[in-house]
DNA sequence: CCTTCCATGTAACCGGTTACATGATTGC
DNA sequence: GCAATCATGTAACCGGTTACATGGAAGG
């Protein structure tokens, strides 16, 4: 049985525990989300095509009169995300707006491609600064667990990616006064 | 006018110079493949709906009998990846399956989830030989421009996430050994 | 009372991948 | 003669986002 991306989160975020649908999606938003995120028009039907298929199974639990269903893992849920978690893959796909944009940098002039990669280092910033307050709370599930490792990858890659924009604007700065120098 | 992530990549490769929507996959496979790719299924028919929208201009240019139709901007498409490029966006949205397998690993025993960083940790050194391996041909274009500075960040990321790895690894093994102590 | 949060859903749309089909040219 | 590369395309499928609609509960 083929597992769609978002069949993979809601099958994980419910061998944490049991929860519904809209506490997915808020836990996603609050965690993977930088990775891997989801939309309800995702999560609700494939919360219904994984209890047809006997991976999930729902109970109703309502708030007074506001409706709510919780899923739980079945067994067979529960193996179906063990197998996929030692299966071989770990494919990246990824799509970086920035990147692409310092790659035709060259079409730019140098003054331009200079905002272009302090774009980038405040975009890294924006991010570690984000990934810091989650941090400062109590992480994703306070102080250890993989979700907090995780954590300090998206730390640890965002400060590498603000030292490498700064390194790289350092560089492009010297290169325009050497230029200018030496057209004197 | 809205572009398509494959409209922006077709634009930019027909920018550095003109070319064959053939060309332009492989060059795509070549370079920006890592963070931004494309597929015939959207090249072709984006060629013909950048030319009836008078971004690009084609010309016929058969190889003998083998047919082939050239490609190049046109100065409204000029003009429209330029203004993509000093837009304000740089947007990055990814899909990483090892850091959502790592962030559900709780669910793993310790050995299963040390396979996990291991794997993680040779997906990272294979980008990096693959990348370091263009970077010893003339790399993207040659040494010098954005292209290749952009594989350099290509390799600097991989480096950092190698090492993230290797940290990680030997703080897993260390703790387990020191459990396996403690229960002693 | 009003805003925010909890909670569930759907329809339209879109961008992209996969798989397939076809055929000429080049180099071994 | 055969394999690899050049070259162009399409149809089926799919996974996902956006926007919208609805309404109860909690807290100030």
């Amino acid at each position: 049985m083929k597992l769609s991306g978002t069949a993979i989160v809601v099958l994980g975020m419910l061998a944490l525990r049991p929860r519904s649908g809209y506490d997915i999606k808020t836990t996603v938003d609050r965690t993977t989300r930088f990775f891997w995120s989801a939309s309800y028009g995702q999560i609700y039907p494939e919360l219904r095509h994984l209890e047809n298929a006997g991976l999930v199974a729902s109970r109703s639990s309502p708030n007074g009169a506001r409706a709510r269903t919780v899923y739980s893992l079945t067994e067979t849920g529960r193996a179906a995300i063990d197998a996929w978690l030692i299966s071989p893959g770990y494919g990246v796909t990824m799509r970086d707006e920035g990147l692409l944009k310092l790659f035709f940098a060259d079409l730019l002039s140098g003054h331009d491609a200079l905002a272009l990669v302090r774009a980038r280092r405040s975009g890294h910033q924006l991010n570690l600064d984000r990934l810091r307050e989650i941090e400062r709370g109590e992480g994703f599930v306070g102080g250890h667990g993989f979700p907090d490792i995780v954590l300090s990858y998206g730390i640890g890659f965002h400060e590498w990616g603000v030292r490498w924009c700064s390194d790289l604007e350092r560089r492009l700065v010297e290169d325009a006064r050497r230029t200018k120098r030496d057209r004197r």
